[in-house]
DNA sequence: GTTCCTGCAAAAGCTTTGCAGAAGA
DNA sequence: TCTTCTGCAAAGCTTTTGCAGGAAC
């Protein structure tokens, strides 16, 4: 999904977008990266603050605004109340699973058709997310 | 685009979902009905508080909760600070443009194929969203 | 030295909750 | 009468802002 990618890697093109490469960035960075649960603002600083005693959500926060504008990161508008952040910038779909809560990453196998009306728009961005029960928790009556 | 309700048909299809038809829920429906903006709650709450100076936000944030509960709303999730709502039931994606920041309804003209990994999930609604520059705003320099 | 960044505290904004009174069945 | 609904006030949460100290260039 997300290529590896080492602290040096981080902190040059971080540089080259001209963002300086705090230790908190890259934490913030590589926390979305490394773990695609599509997680909150709040769960990425409970996440770190272990590791990094004196972070502040404040700075969580301002980092995800900068790599999201830098379009390291995207965010995830799946959930009615929250928002989420994404690290994987490949075209994919969002299923959220209504029984398990667990949301997905679903391969893009389609293009949006331009025609008619979108003809004459420039689309930078597509965001599709679905709604329903994951194979796990589709299991018919008695087959388990 | 949504067809035209009278107040009685209304109110008879929240009785149908066990809803009682207040003046107050019928309101907040008719208004996101008859205004496609994507509305948000404070806006709702806004245009109807003229006409109905005792409605308070509590009951527009009730009533839009039981609408979309009862699928009569849509949620539209393509602010990142900001739930709006939908009173189109038709497949349509959104499309959002960051240089005027109107949404517009765009016709639904593909399906998604349901292959691999999708396969053993049950969709029950999909939602795309797309950003980029509307029509009216990519303008080429010079044509205008 | 100047600019940028962090983190605390406070503020802001949106949404929910508790509850008393009113309306409807 | 009993249930449901409204609307006020307060609380809860997420996110932003102001600002002082610190780090980087």
């Amino acid at each position: 999904m997300c290529r590896k990618m080492s602290h040096i890697e981080a902190a040059s093109r971080l540089m080259e977008k001209g963002i300086r490469p705090s230790p908190q960035r890259i934490a913030v960075w590589e926390y979305v990266r490394a773990n695609p649960i599509h997680p909150t603002a709040e769960r990425i600083y409970t996440a770190l603050a272990s590791d990094m005693p004196s972070l502040s959500k404040t700075t969580v926060y301002n980092s995800l605004k900068q790599l999201v504008a830098a379009g390291f990161l995207n965010t995830v508008n799946i959930e009615d109340d929250e928002l989420r952040y994404d690290g994987n910038l490949e075209e994919h779909y969002h299923f959220k699973c209504l029984q398990c809560g667990e949301i997905f990453d679903i391969p893009a196998e389609h293009h949006i058709v331009m025609t008619g009306k979108l003809q004459d728009f420039k689309i930078q961005r597509i965001q599709t997310n679905m709604w329903g029960i994951c194979c796990a928790c589709n299991v018919p009556y008695g087959s388990e």
